[in-house]
DNA sequence: TCGTTGGTTCGATAATTATCGAACTAAGGA
DNA sequence: TCCTTAGTTCGATAATTATCGAACCAACGA
């Protein structure tokens, strides 16, 4: 009994927990796929996360979409991702914009 | 050949490591312990961490030393603690701020 | 000099997270 | 129907982090 991609909980604004969104957040490679998606624009597993196995990129996906940083859509086999920007903001505000200017300046 | 607090690193601003600060940020009782020194007052160890064992609290003041959120600053038998206010802030603008009011929000 | 206070450090154990090959799955195309 | 593509899930192992009692240490006061 196990839930597929396609029935992936996203958990509502309301339930964003900050402890585990910076926990997500305390890692470059995720931090560098947020940054990439910044741009409002969606991308899949494979344009984000090509530098790692599959399996690796797809574990941190998962810790992204659980913290409720993206969204993923799936259609057809491909799964677009796309950073949840205003519901983080909504309910954490300013904390993603400080989040990733810092990490560009950091960089 | 082990060095005691009195000679314990804070490291400098320009060294600051955002994925670093970010794992630190990413518990409920440190964000807790900023949350309180916010207010510019330094407190204790004892003042801060008397909810837990002194060596789990001491743990923690170290996680946050070393990933420079706070100074302590030895003084007899006592170890005071401040924010690092102004140095976190010249280099990574807004952050602190909004990851604390978002604590603030969601506790 | 002895005890106390405030906190660190050690050491052992538990818990969490990361990594990644291999097996799997759903969708699409030939 | 078979193959491929994109990505997830499993399972095993390694690495990191947390927890906390116990030993320790430096400063202070009696």
């Amino acid at each position: 009994m196990f839930q597929h991609m396609s029935k992936a909980r996203h958990p509502e604004s309301v339930d964003l927990d900050l402890p585990r969104i910076l926990h997500a957040l305390s890692d470059p490679g995720r931090l560098e796929m947020l940054s990439t998606l910044a741009d409002g624009v969606e991308r899949t597993c494979g344009e984000l996360g090509s530098d790692q196995p599959k399996s690796s990129a797809s574990h941190h996906f998962r810790i992204l979409r659980d913290a409720g940083l993206i969204r993923t859509r799936v259609k057809g086999t491909n799964h677009y991702n796309s950073l949840r920007t205003e519901e983080v903001e909504a309910r954490f505000p300013g904390l993603l914009d400080a989040v990733l200017s810092a990490w560009r300046t950091s960089r």
